[in-house]
DNA sequence: AACGTAGTACTACACTTGGAGTGGTGTCAA
DNA sequence: TTGACACCACTCCAAGTGTAGTACTACGTT
């Protein structure tokens, strides 16, 4: 088994393309091979079995779907209102446009692990752990809403990337910054936080 | 090619098993034999490749996923308020869970339609006759909510399926009768129609 | 009632492909 | 000098496809 920490990496990321690429069919050692460019049976070096690197594509993935801290910093300067939402929304839609490759290949993974219960395990902590980490997030920042608002908010998000990736031209008729907007102002209440109803 | 349509529906429904159990990955012509309990080389015989196979897979799908009318007529006998909403949202819900095959077959087509122009073009029929037929049928029965509450509960809907299928438990913490009830709560504001806003 | 025919079901086989794994050699750096 | 790794080549294995050939069934014909 090699070490290689750069190579693995390199490998792991060939892997994400080919997945998004080519879909778990497609994925093989050796068109990750073919995909990192380099010589045939390196795969086989490196994970002992397709489970074994589907279990690391996933932990790859985790890291490449972070947000950068920086970047949430920047626009975390803003009052705490609606529109922020939004922002913070869109720049989401803007990370899957920009990873697609990433998000495509999450997607075969919530398949494969149907499947694979070890994967399974996997995935949900990733996820479970995203959400809860969202609504701290969210809650933590004084964001108006409260904890359903953060979960419907992350329903829609999901439905709306899983079209955008898969079937782009089903929603194409609604400009993306128009029904992300709007998308928003129907979950988040237009004023007075409905988190404290009483 | 053999024209015999049961056995065509039965072949069908048996790729679609295959689908949702295996992946795109196991969905082959020997495989969907087995499933259906056919001789070995029946599948050539019904389709002349992948492709072929694949879109009459999606057409089937969407004639099991067409939910029976009788039953919505039923539930439509009810006054049109948010509660009838929810138990639209429940009822569909409740068919995915009932057909979980169709769904998961549909999320493997979706990805398949990634690399597949001309299965994409198929799927994206599919789904935005849903969704205008979905916005119709809303407006029509004068349900409460204009295009774009039907359009915000079609996306959370959405990633409610798809977290359910791949990774139930990250919702688990949530019990789905609660959920879908909040999730209309949050999209269709209380009282007074958001539609008609002037 | 016997025959013929068309369409299918079924069986078996031959062919091809593609991928996995591994051993061996070369190379670089500590 | 040694150990880890890159690279290459080769063999083995499994899976799937398509099809030829045979058997069966139903139906129509005379």
């Amino acid at each position: 088994m090699r070490q290689n920490p750069a190579r693995r990496r390199a490998l792991l990321d060939a892997a994400i393309e080919v997945l998004a690429r080519d879909g778990s069919r497609g994925l093989t050692f050796r068109a990750v091979d073919a995909e990192a460019a380099v010589p045939g049976g390196t795969a086989s070096n490196y994970f002992t079995n397709r489970d074994d690197l589907l279990g690391q594509v996933t932990a790859r993935t985790r890291e490449r779907l972070t947000p950068v801290e920086a970047e949430v910093a920047a626009t975390m300067r803003a009052p705490r209102n609606r529109d922020l939402v939004v922002r913070l929304m869109r720049e989401l839609h803007g990370r899957m446009l920009r990873d697609r490759s990433s998000y495509l290949a999450m997607l075969e993974l919530r398949l494969e692990a149907t499947r694979r219960p070890e994967l399974q395990a996997a995935l949900t902590d990733v996820f479970s752990a995203n959400l809860q980490d969202g609504i701290r997030f969210h809650l933590d920042a004084e964001l108006p809403g409260d904890q359903t608002t953060v979960l419907v908010l992350y329903l829609a998000m999901s439905g709306l990337l899983v079209d955008d990736l898969t079937v782009p031209a089903v929603l194409a008729p609604f400009p993306r910054e128009e029904l992300i907007a709007d998308l928003v102002e129907r979950i988040l209440p237009p004023e007075a936080s409905p988190g404290l109803p009483s």
